[in-house]
DNA sequence: CATCTGATTAGATGATTATCGAAATATCGA
DNA sequence: TCGATATTTCGATAATCATCTAATCAGATG
């Protein structure tokens, strides 16, 4: 991972709702965009402009199925941006 | 580690410059204010400003001898920022 | 005390960005 | 085709924040 990539998931995760809404993708295989909707209050503008941040840093994984988006943790990436995050350790 | 401070540090990590002074000290034991100046090109404020923003959240440990700050990372804290960042993927 | 150096504070500026409402686009079902 | 639902785009606003200069504070040293 490049630290441009590495950068811009740092910066996705730094604010709280976009957080959450990554937290709550993560917890599922696979979630479509109107049911995180049911689930945190958010207008449906705001929460397209995180998805296009999230999907900017690499962190989902977007599919569309008809009206529908279901997005998808890029667990890999994830995983990689925790061993990039651990190497400061030492 | 409380969610509060949790997201003090995704904060604190969003910005390339201040993550980079962060990843300076911890390389170290370690490590004078003064001496990061002389390795990262910055002005006294904006430092201040970070150092300000890396304590705030908890990362770092200063310590004041006579005019120095002499500045450690919080290695505890870190493993417990990074553990809670595992929690995502399940 | 006068001065030098390290660090903080205050105040200002410019950039970024989270948010929303409204309009537009896209897809489905009747 | 019409209306309903899902999502995006646009435009605006408000808040946050990184950065700087200048002024100040604090400690060291002559």
């Amino acid at each position: 991972m490049d630290s441009e990539q590495f950068h811009r998931i740092t910066k996705a995760l730094a604010d709280p709702r976009r957080f959450n809404i990554l937290a709550r993708i993560a917890k599922d295989k696979e979630i479509a965009c109107s049911d995180i909707r049911c689930q945190v209050p958010i207008t449906a503008a705001t929460l397209s402009h995180h998805m296009k941040e999230l999907a900017n840093a690499g962190l989902i994984e977007v599919r569309k199925e008809g009206q529908f988006l279901h997005i998808k943790l890029r667990r890999k990436i994830w995983r990689e941006y925790l061993s990039q995050l651990a190497k400061l350790q030492g």
